[in-house]
DNA sequence: GCCAACGTTGGC
DNA sequence: GCCAACGTTGGC
């Protein structure tokens, strides 16, 4: 199983909009990178993903499962290459993992959020993952 | 094919 | 509100 982050301004969607759509899941739209894109497509069901908060509280607040694999973007023009998967909100961490504490964590110098803050969607390692499983009290 | 200009993301 | 990072666009 692989792992992964996604970022979601909570203003435009937010872990509660998540939950809210319950274990049938919601499309993962409106990503316009390429190596984001290029994550999406890697991604396979049953994967989980961190669910990040950027701008506004710059935290990981959940952990979302993948439901369904790649498909085209709905969202996207016509033609376009842009693709979405469908993920549903698994569980909450107790205790949200801030950017800050992610920064004071020698062994989390690496991940890609701080080298490269501005792609959205980003792969995980297994030893990243447990780290802030345990910091944010969820399993996983 | 290079690079300047410009737009967007996202932290501060 | 500013600015760094970085992707895209368009002139040459």
């Amino acid at each position: 199983m692989a792992y992964w982050l996604i970022k979601s301004e909570p203003d435009a969607w937010s872990w509660d909009m998540q939950v809210k759509k319950g274990a049938k899941g919601e499309l993962w739209s409106g990503v316009r990178n390429h190596t984001a894109k290029l994550n999406l497509m890697k991604m396979k069901k049953g994967d989980r993903a961190f669910f990040y908060h950027s701008n506004v509280g710059k935290e990981i607040v959940g952990v979302v499962e993948v439901v369904r694999e790649h498909h085209p973007d709905p969202t996207a023009e016509t033609g376009d290459p842009w693709v979405v998967v469908d993920v549903a909100a698994r569980e909450p961490l107790r205790k949200p993992v801030t950017l800050e504490t992610i920064k004071a964590e020698p062994k989390l110098k690496d991940m890609a959020l701080l080298r490269q803050s501005r792609l959205s969607v980003q792969p995980v390692t297994d030893a990243e993952w447990k780290l802030i499983c345990k910091m944010g009290g969820v399993k996983g």
